[in-house]
DNA sequence: AGCTGTGGCAGGGAGG
DNA sequence: CCTCCCTGCCAC
C-alpha cells in the first residue's frame, strides 16, 4: 500500500476561516514515509499558547507539457490535468520535497535548446506559500495585530577600528537588547558573560519567550549576519526555530521603486522576521520626504522618539562601552523600544495583507504587490481546477499624459484629480487581460474596491484611535492591491499580463485628462500643469473661494462619464510653475512645498537646495532685490569656505549596481567612470568592509578649475578638514550658477545677468524688473482630444 | 525564488 | 563648444 494514497489532495483540501495559523514551515529533510511535510503553528485563543502539528502536503508546480518530465521516475510524482486550454495544463504534485527539487533540475537538464523551464513550468513561489495555497488557507485569520507576540532585538558591537566587522577576531558582540510587545525587556550584558555565553543565552531566551515575530532595524543587514558569523566562530548552533532548527539563510534582493537592496534573508521556523528598515524604505517610496532611514531619524520623523532618550553616535559606541557601559545599555534599550513602535506603526498593512493573501507574513512584508495579486488569481484558478495562462511577451508602450501650459508665478490655484483613475477605468471600461478566462480580474478588483470603501467609511465613523488605526491599515492594504492591478497588466513576468489592455487603460486616462483640460478652459479656468490624473488650474475669477471652487469642480463632474469622479484635492495661494513635474506651491498657511527632481533632489548639494528654496520664496514674493542679495550672500560664503559642515556642499549618491558590475561595465565601455563608485572602492579597500548595492556614498570635489573631471578630483566627505578646507571653490561657484540658471526663464536675459552676477559696480537696482511668464495655447490638447479629433480615433467607451 | 509601469529633468563623461 | 548616452532621482 503506497503511503502516498492517504495524502490530502492539494486540490480538494477544504478551507477553514478561523484557524489562527501563526506560521507554517516546510520540513525539507524529513525522510518521512508520509511524504512531504509541513509544520503548522496555531495560536490558541485566551492565554495565547501555541499548538504545533505536522501535516502532510504536496509541493507542486504547473507544467505546460507533461512529456517534459519524460525520463523522470513516474512513481515520484502524480499529475492532474486541469480544465481549459490555458498554457499550464498540468498540476504536478510530489510526495517529497526532494522529488520536487529533482523534477525542477530534470526540467532544466532536459530542456537544452529553445525549451527553458521558465517558459514551460510555473513554479509557485515560496515553499510555505505552496502549502498554504493548496489548502486554501491564509495566516492570522481571526487574529488582531496585538495577538501577535513580537520580540525586538538589537545588538551592540565592539571594535577598535572605524567599522565593526564580525570576521575580525578583536571585534565582538557586547550587548544584546531584547524587548517585546508584552512589556518585557532584557539586556544580555557583555560584562557578565563572554560572547559565546551571550549567544547561548540569547538562543535560550528566544526559545523560552517563544515570539511569533522577531523585529529589528536593519536586522537583516547587520544584527543577524553579525550574530551568525560570531556564532559560527564560537561553534554555537543557533537553534532558535520553534522546532529548534537553525535559521535558513539565502541571498536575495528587494526593490524599492528605483532602488534595489541586496540582503541575506533569514528564515526562522515557525516565526516571522520583520526588518523595520525595509518598512521605512517602503514607506518613503510613497512619501519621499524622510530625512533619513536610520532608526533614530525614523522615530523622530514619526514623532515617537522619547524626549529623554539616550543618543550615541555609531563611532562612539566602543568608547562609551569602555567608559560608561550603563549608558550604552540605556541606549540599546531605547533602540528596541523605538523599534517596537516603528514596527507597530508600519506593519499594519503587511499584517492585513497576510490575512487575505496566501503568503506568510514575513514574506509578505518583503515582496511587492504584484506577487500578492498573482497569488490570489492562482489560488482561485487552482481551486476551480482551471489551467493557468503563460505570460505574454512584449512591453507596454503608453503611460500617463503630462503637459505644461504656463510657466511663471500664478495664483490662486486649485488642484483637481480623478479619484483612483486607473482602477476606475478598469472597472468602468470592461478592462481585463485576455488570458483571464474565469474573469477574475474584474470581480477581484470590484470586491477589493468595495471592501476599501467600506473600511474607509467605518474609519470615519470610528470613535476610538486604535480602531481607526486598524481600519486605516486595512483600507491602505486594499489600496495597495487595487493600485497594482494596473501594474500587473503591463508587467512582463506576470502570468495574467496584457500589454494592449495596459495601453488601453493609459490611453483612456489620457483622453479623460484632455477632456478635463478642455472643460476647465471652457468654464473659464486657466490650466497651468497636468500630470496623469491631476490638473493645476486658476479658477475663473467669479469662482474663487473654497465653496465656489468646489462648485466649479462639481460642474466638471457633470461632464464626466459614469464611474469617473474628479476630486477637489487642494487649493493654494500661488504656484511657481517651472517645468513638467516640477513646481512649487504656496499654501494658504504660507507654507511652500516643492515637487520635482529639478527643484528639489537629494542628489543636489545642500547649499544648492537651500539656495533654490529661498530663491523660489523670493520669486513668488516678486522680491527681485532679495534674489540678488541671496545670490551675493551665497556666493560670498562659498568663496570664504563658510560652511556649517561638510554636508552643506557634499553630494550623496546611492550605488545601484554592485562594484563588480560597475567595473565590468566600465571596462566594456558600457558606462563612464563615476566618482561615487570610485570612492566606494577606495573606502572598501581602506576599511575592509565590502561595498553593498544600495550603499550611499557622500563626497565632495577638490582641485582648482571649475570644470575638473569629478571622478579624478573627489574625496569622501568625512575626509574634509574645516581648518584646512580643500574643496574646489571654483567648482562650487559654478554649481551655484548651475542652480541660478534654473531661474533664467523667469527674466529677460540682461535682467537675469544683473540679478545673478557679482558685478555690482554701478549698484544693483531691482527697478523695473518683473517676473516673466510664458504661456502655451491649448491647441495641442484640442487636436489630440477625442471629442475634437474627428473620426481618426475609434474608442467608444463600451458600456 | 524574487521583481508593477511610463514620463521627465539634470548632470557627468566621452567623443565629435 | 555641441550631442549622445547613461545614471540617478523624482511625479504619478
Amino acid at each position: 500500500m503506497s503511503a502516498r494514497t492517504d495524502l490530502k489532495d492539494p486540490l480538494l483540501f477544504g478551507k477553514d476561516p478561523a484557524e489562527r495559523i501563526v506560521a507554517v514551515h516546510p520540513l525539507f529533510n524529513r525522510a518521512s514515509s508520509r511524504g512531504a511535510q509541513v509544520r503548522v503553528y496555531r495560536r490558541l485563543p485566551g492565554d495565547g499558547g501555541i499548538v504545533e502539528e505536522d501535516e502532510s502536503c504536496f509541493p507542486f508546480f504547473f507544467l505546460s507539457d507533461i512529456s517534459l518530465l519524460k525520463g523522470f521516475a513516474r512513481d515520484r510524482f502524480r499529475f492532474q490535468e486541469l480544465n481549459g486550454d490555458g498554457y499550464y495544463r498540468f498540476l504536478i504534485a510530489f510526495a517529497s520535497w526532494s522529488s520536487y527539487w529533482d523534477a525542477l533540475r530534470h526540467l532544466d537538464q532536459s530542456t537544452d535548446k529553445e525549451v527553458r523551464r521558465a517558459q514551460y513550468a510555473y513554479v509557485v513561489a515560496g515553499t510555505a506559500q505552496q502549502y498554504l495555497m493548496q489548502s486554501g488557507r491564509t495566516s492570522f485569520k481571526d487574529m488582531a495585530f496585538e495577538d501577535l507576540h513580537r520580540m525586538q532585538l538589537d545588538i551592540e558591537t565592539y571594535t577598535e577600528q572605524e567599522f565593526s566587522n564580525p570576521r575580525r577576531p578583536g571585534d565582538r558582540i557586547i550587548l544584546i537588547a531584547l524587548h517585546d510587545n508584552r512589556g518585557w525587556s532584557h539586556v544580555i550584558d557583555g560584562r557578565d558573560l563572554d560572547e559565546a555565553a551571550m549567544i547561548r543565552e540569547m538562543v535560550r531566551i528566544i526559545r523560552e519567550r517563544d515570539p511569533d515575530v522577531v523585529e529589528g532595524h536593519n536586522i537583516l543587514g547587520f544584527d543577524f549576519p553579525f550574530i551568525v558569523e560570531r556564532a559560527r566562530r564560537c561553534r554555537i548552533e543557533l537553534r532558535i526555530g520553534r522546532d529548534e532548527s537553525v535559521p535558513r539563510t539565502f541571498r536575495t534582493s528587494i526593490r524599492f521603486a528605483e532602488r534595489a537592496v541586496d540582503y541575506t534573508a533569514f528564515e526562522i521556523a515557525g516565526r516571522h522576521v520583520i526588518d523595520t528598515y525595509f518598512l521605512v524604505l517602503a514607506y518613503d517610496v510613497v512619501k519621499r520626504n524622510m530625512p533619513g532611514y536610520g532608526l533614530k531619524a525614523a522615530a523622530r520623523y514619526f514623532g515617537f522618539a522619547a524626549e529623554d532618550r539616550t543618543y550615541i553616535a555609531g563611532s562612539e559606541i566602543s568608547r562609551v562601552w569602555r567608559e560608561d557601559p550603563e549608558r550604552l545599555i540605556r541606549y540599546a534599550l531605547d533602540d528596541v523600544i523605538d523599534t517596537e513602535r516603528l514596527a507597530r506603526h508600519l506593519s499594519g498593512s503587511a499584517f492585513y495583507l497576510a490575512q487575505m493573501v496566501p503568503i506568510p507574513y514575513g514574506q509578505a512584508s518583503r515582496t511587492g504587490p504584484a506577487a500578492k495579486i498573482e497569488s490570489l488569481f492562482v489560488r482561485e484558478y487552482l481551486g476551480r481546477k482551471e489551467s493557468l495562462p503563460r505570460s505574454e511577451r512584449g512591453t507596454q508602450s503608453i503611460g500617463g499624459y503630462t503637459d505644461i501650459f504656463f510657466t511663471g508665478v500664478v495664483g490662486p490655484i486649485v488642484y483637481a484629480d480623478v479619484e483612483s483613475l486607473y482602477p476606475s477605468i478598469m472597472l468602468n471600461y470592461d478592462v481585463r487581460p485576455e488570458s483571464d478566462r474565469l474573469g477574475l480580474f474584474h470581480d477581484i478588483l470590484q470586491r477589493l474596491t468595495e471592501l476599501r470603501i467600506r473600511a474607509k467609511t467605518a474609519m470615519k465613523e470610528a470613535g476610538n484611535d486604535d480602531v481607526r488605526g486598524e481600519l486605516d491599515a486595512r483600507q491602505s492594504s486594499y489600496k495597495i492591491l487595487i493600485n497594482s492591478f494596473y501594474g500587473q497588466l503591463g508587467f512582463s513576468q506576470a502570468i495574467f499580463n496584457d500589454f494592449s489592455e495596459a495601453d488601453r487603460v493609459a490611453q483612456i486616462g489620457q483622453d479623460l485628462l484632455r477632456t478635463i483640460i478642455l472643460e476647465i478652459a471652457n468654464g473659464g479656468g486657466k490650466v497651468i500643469e497636468v500630470d496623469t490624473d491631476g490638473v493645476f488650474f486658476v479658477p475663473p475669477t467669479e469662482s474663487t473661494g473654497r465653496e465656489a471652487e468646489a462648485n466649479f469642480i462639481e460642474r466638471l463632474n457633470a461632464t464626466m462619464p459614469p464611474g469617473i469622479r474628479i476630486g477637489f484635492e487642494g487649493r493654494y495661494k500661488k504656484m511657481l510653475s517651472y517645468k513638467k513635474k516640477n513646481y512649487a506651491l504656496l499654501g494658504y498657511d504660507d507654507r511652500l512645498t516643492y515637487k520635482g527632481s529639478s527643484l528639489m533632489s537629494r542628489s543636489n548639494e545642500r547649499f544648492g537646495r537651500r539656495f533654490v528654496r529661498e530663491a523660489i520664496r523670493r520669486l513668488i514674493d516678486e522680491d527681485v532685490a532679495g534674489l540678488h542679495e541671496l545670490y551675493l550672500r551665497t556666493r560670498d560664503r562659498i568663496a570664504r569656505h563658510d560652511w556649517d559642515s561638510v554636508e552643506a556642499f557634499s553630494r550623496s549618491e546611492t550605488l545601484k549596481e554592485s562594484v563588480d558590475q560597475y567595473r565590468s561595465d566600465v571596462e566594456r565601455g558600457r558606462r563612464p567612470k563615476a566618482a561615487s563608485y570610485e570612492l566606494a572602492m577606495q573606502r572598501a579597500e581602506k576599511t575592509g568592509r565590502s561595498v553593498q548595492k544600495g550603499d550611499r556614498v557622500t563626497y565632495y570635489v577638490v582641485g582648482q578649475a571649475h570644470d575638473v573631471t569629478a571622478f579624478e578630483n573627489c574625496r569622501l566627505a568625512d575626509e574634509w578638514n574645516p581648518s584646512e578646507p580643500d574643496e574646489n571653490s571654483a567648482y562650487y561657484l559654478r554649481r551655484l550658477d548651475d542652480f541660478a540658471q534654473k531661474f533664467e526663464p523667469f527674466f529677460k536675459p540682461h535682467e537675469f545677468r544683473l540679478i545673478f552676477s557679482p558685478e555690482d559696480l554701478f549698484g544693483f537696482s531691482p527697478e523695473g524688473i518683473a517676473v516673466r511668464s510664458h504661456e502655451r495655447p491649448l491647441d495641442a490638447v484640442l487636436a489630440e482630444s477625442p471629442a475634437h479629433a474627428g473620426a481618426s480615433r475609434s474608442e467608444t467607451p463600451d458600456r
